[in-house]
DNA sequence: CCAAAAGTGTTAGACCTACACCCATGA
DNA sequence: TCATGGGTGTAGGTCTAACACTTTTGG
């Protein structure tokens, strides 16, 4: 049974092209109906979609999220939506905020929790799942139309983002398992919005003794080559512990 | 109307005795798990808790909370609740996270999503509140049992109080309009856990610029009595908005 | 004059910021 | 050999941490 009250929606958070994009979709009603069981849910989502034309519109986009199940915590959820939707298990999910205005959802009282999800896009190829009729990546700032309060959730995350990623080092989980120390640069320039100096950025990362060297370099690059590094798990898990200590 | 499956609760901190206290009323386990079990009568039932908190055994203690009503944004009511409780209006309140396990309320599903208050104990007498006949303060390190998973969500507020106090300078909503130093230097060290230097921590306040001095002092100390401060508004507002170089 | 808390300064080391040039690679 | 991005060090200023004694007040 859903909570008709209560939806989940997930700000996936994905680091490509030297931009910070978040996944968007577009629901396809018919799909989505045929696969509640129970009548009284059936309704409450034909209802949703009735009375919202846009959600049906081809311009307008929408966070990846759906009116969570009674029977599943909503962490539990948060993870299942985003593994439904990207492919990837075991993604960074952080719950940042529950947006209740009443008005939120027009002609029905839907409060929703905000969880941000941080993946690493060289992982997998999206697949659309089956309710889905379209999905992609957006740039945070050429984001399309959104529907309800969207726009305002994606900025909450992205402002919850860009104070967290200061003080605690999860920016890590937007890249691969080897990167260059310039696309970690890179990364941070674009979750903070400013540029960084090159130099006091090294030092600084290598001051804290997070990453190791992997041994490998980059290949078919039409300049020199960058070593590539990976995270050292000890010292990230305690830095992860310790916190605050971490600043960019 | 009552939403069923949503509530919020209100995590009160004040600051007295040098200590950080939690403001609780009290719940009876057993009648509210009784009650319960007739799914029908919940609304019912648990509205009539609400309204009355005299339905109270001696025992087990809960965080000041009720079912969100229908027309009613989540940020409003939760200052509704924290108004109701202590008497007092504008107080700066925090919703930092919502609590979502499936069993986290026996035989219902009832999402929380949590608060925090953050006032000054001397502004008002606790038991001017109408609707509330016991009601207490407990000592952060004091709990008494306390019902579902409430214990849960005061170390998750204190947890998240105790982080951000660090970066934003929110822990003066805690003190009366006109302080000493060593009234807000205690404060932090109820909150941070730890002991602080009190010649660094002067040096830092008042370089910060925060702080007017009243040109008041104490009266009728039995020693050398302490200049009152009271908070350069604009200053403060500057480092609220400004944020992250807030650092004790 | 005693007890109790208020108030004050310095130093050494760490960290931050600003800044410019050579290096390695593939085309 | 050129274009492109990779990679490095230093100096001045600021911030932090550690540390002990004098001042004011009421009783």
């Amino acid at each position: 049974m859903l909570l008709k009250n209560i939806s989940v929606d997930c700000v996936i958070f994905g680091f490509d092209n030297n931009k910070l994009n978040v996944l968007l979709w577009q629901a396809d009603p018919k799909l989505l109906t045929h696969i509640l069981k129970q009548e009284e849910d059936y309704e409450q989502i034909s209802f949703l979609y009735d009375s919202h034309p846009s959600l049906l519109d081809d311009h307008t986009w929408g966070l990846i999220g759906a009116h969570a199940p009674a029977e599943t915590s909503l962490d539990e959820f948060a993870q299942n939506i985003s593994s439904e939707s990207t492919g990837l298990t075991g993604v960074y999910l952080k719950q940042f905020q529950t947006f209740g205005r009443a008005d939120r959802v027009p002609y029905y009282r839907v409060v929703t929790i905000g969880y941000y999800a941080l993946i690493n896009l060289h992982y997998h190829n999206l697949r659309k799942s089956a309710l889905t009729k379209k999905m992609q990546w957006f740039g945070i700032d050429e984001l399309p139309p959104l529907c309800f309060d969207h726009l305002e959730i994606i900025h909450a995350a992205l402002a919850h983002l860009r104070e967290t990623v200061q003080y605690h080092p999860i920016g890590f989980h937007l890249l691969p398992e080897e990167f260059t120390l310039t696309e970690l640069q890179t990364l941070y320039e674009a979750i903070l919005g400013k540029k960084l100096d090159i130099r006091n950025f090294r030092k600084k990362i290598h001051n804290m003794e997070l990453l190791e060297e992997t041994g490998k370099k980059q290949e078919n690059v039409p300049h020199r080559a960058a070593k590539l590094y990976r995270f050292d798990p000890g010292n990230y898990n305690r830095l992860v512990n310790e916190g605050l200590n971490f600043r960019i």
